[in-house]
DNA sequence: GTCTATAATCGGATAGAC
DNA sequence: GTCTATCCGATTATAGAC
């Protein structure tokens, strides 16, 4: 579904000119045709065969390069970027004119624009509602993306009520997550033909709120 | 883990009181295993051997009465209630004393704690991330449950703007499943940890505000 | 590096006896 | 209604030849 077969070549290593011993391409054409199945289908439902295949090569070589499937799983779901850098990058652009919640959607919604970013998303989502490992790593990325704007938010916003960030982060978390879920997943209509505006405009205000607003 | 191997006996069938000609209650139970399993493991991971074991039955005997795997899904995911059912009741209870949101956040976290509807979410949502099949349910289910809230809100707040009632619907869907998500599947800490109460007065204005708000 | 076997399970589904 | 026996397909993973 996401049409990257047999591309991506050239990958690593900036030696000399020719194929080294031992990187003909094959490995990152697996890297890619893996990203795309768990991503499609989910960590259950791909089978090592059907990467060979898109891949171009044969199974057993799959498990040569990788091992388990386990261990591929992990590489394909691999970020270009770690969360933290992430939320750094979208955070230096346009700070200030809008509020930080706002912000964040569109930083979210960018993200999942980009085809290196949306693959392991959508498996990693996919994926950890059955798999204890990839909900681990899903659970990590989450916190770990959401916590450095929280942390960020409590230090200019309250001067007491700092220490329930953790609980602020993961609310902020079940908002963006469930709009993952609802728009990329599920498909719902209305929230799938949204426009990036309208999300940021309807859903920025509520991560305001759970980021250092008044919680009851 | 939700362990009602072989309980739950005369389920249906008011006639006179010893064994119908085709009801031992094995079909119940049968089901009832079905249910847990699919719940705790989503639909892929759950397999027709291991619900007849859990029911103490053949294999085959689970074929006999359900036919195919597919069908043996949809019978244990059915609820108890008719989603419109669920709204309607929550909605009956206590109406004025807070916001809507607030209430159906209470409403929704009751319906989980219930194990007869815990067990069929579960399963819906763990299986929704990949089975095309459970995506088309769970978002029938969200929208239908939703849609009916969303018509009386519309109804007693908006006077214009009443015709994006499907778009806000979608905005608080996306709200309840992502926490539905991260607290009973992915099970971050801070709100699997949270009371009712808490998240009730963290998540209510979120949805009075989707359902009725200013959306920018 | 790459592929050909092949091992070892496991899962859904069916036929048919009792 | 219930179970035994079995077919058939698919999958991960490995050993080893080229």
């Amino acid at each position: 579904m996401t049409g990257t077969s047999a591309s991506a070549r050239q990958a690593g290593r900036g030696h000399r000119s020719g194929r080294r011993g031992g990187d003909s391409g094959t490995r990152e054409a697996i890297l890619a045709a893996a990203r795309a199945r768990f991503g499609d289908l989910g960590y259950d439902r791909t089978t090592i065969r059907g990467i060979a295949a898109d891949a171009g090569v044969d199974a057993a070589l799959v498990h040569h390069f990788f091992g388990t499937k386990d261990r591929l799983f992990v590489a394909a779901m691999r970020l270009p970027l770690h969360p933290r850098d992430l939320v750094e990058a979208a955070l230096a652009a346009g700070s200030g004119e809008q509020g930080p919640g706002e912000h964040m959607v569109r930083t979210v919604l960018g993200a999942w624009d980009v085809a290196e970013m949306r693959a392991p998303f959508l498996g990693l989502l996919r994926s950890a509602t059955t798999s204890e490992q990839a909900a681990a790593m899903l659970r990590e990325f989450a916190t770990g993306a959401i916590l450095g704007r929280v942390a960020e938010a409590a230090e200019q916003a309250a001067g007491g009520r700092g220490r329930d960030a953790e609980y602020r982060a993961a609310l902020v978390a079940s908002q963006v997550l469930g709009l993952a879920l609802t728009r990329y997943v599920l498909k719902l209509g209305p929230l799938a033909r949204a426009s990036d505006d309208d999300l940021a405009a309807a859903i920025g205000p509520t991560l305001d709120r759970y980021l250092s607003g008044d919680l009851g």
